[in-house]
DNA sequence: TAATCATATAAGCATATGCTTATATTTTCA
DNA sequence: TGAAAATATAAGCATATGCTTATATGATTA
């Protein structure tokens, strides 16, 4: 893991929201609406974390219909290092079994 | 380790220079006045880097004479997180050796 | 095929960031 | 004690960041 490639990372790790999207990432995939209505903000606000995440190259889109999922890019060559990061966050499962008792990831996803 | 100090921390160490310091405080040591020399930056911006590291406590500073050392805190309730970091990152060895050779190591502290 | 839903992009704005120069503070030493 | 060295802080500036609203695009469905 080179400096420079470590600390651009760290730098979009840096911002809670994209951080925490990872995290979620990271145990299942997940589509736009439901990270809108996880994290309480606007969905352009989500879809630019994700461009950003997108644009490097550590998640990666896939259209399912009406919907685009995102997912962990298990094949990049900072998987590794973002795991180790990773690994040490709390589970944020419980914020899309959330969506789920809402009835919200039925209807969206 | 909670989202919101991880990604603090990650924030801090989304900056190459930080997280260069960071690094090579790890393994030893440092005065501000070599770090300038290191990164071939203004000292004030040296110093500003340090106090935004110092300031959530992942590095202390202690005075010896004329300069003042700054080290890693191990202390820090983070300092397990931030390695899991710092372990991916290469050796910044080589950079403190260059100021040996140069006799800046020697002169300066 | 037109309306709707999900998502992306553009534009604008307030705030944050990192750097520089100028200056203050503290310590050392001639 | 006064000059020099090491560091910190202040101020200013250009750029980056993250959010919002408005709008465009692509897929679905009545």
């Amino acid at each position: 893991m080179e400096m420079e490639k470590a600390s651009v990372i760290c730098k979009l790790f840096g911002d809670k929201t994209r951080l925490t999207i990872m995290k979620i990432l990271d145990s299942q995939d997940c589509c736009v609406c439901e990270l809108v209505e996880i994290f309480q903000v606007s969905q352009p606000s989500i879809s630019q974390h994700l461009r950003k995440l997108r644009d490097i190259g550590l998640v990666k889109e896939e259209r399912r219909g009406q919907w685009i999922f995102y997912a962990m890019n298990k094949q990049h060559e900072a998987y590794a290092f973002v795991q180790t990061i990773l690994v040490n966050l709390p589970d944020q499962d419980d914020k899309l079994k959330e969506l789920e008792e809402k009835g919200i990831r039925i209807t969206c996803c």
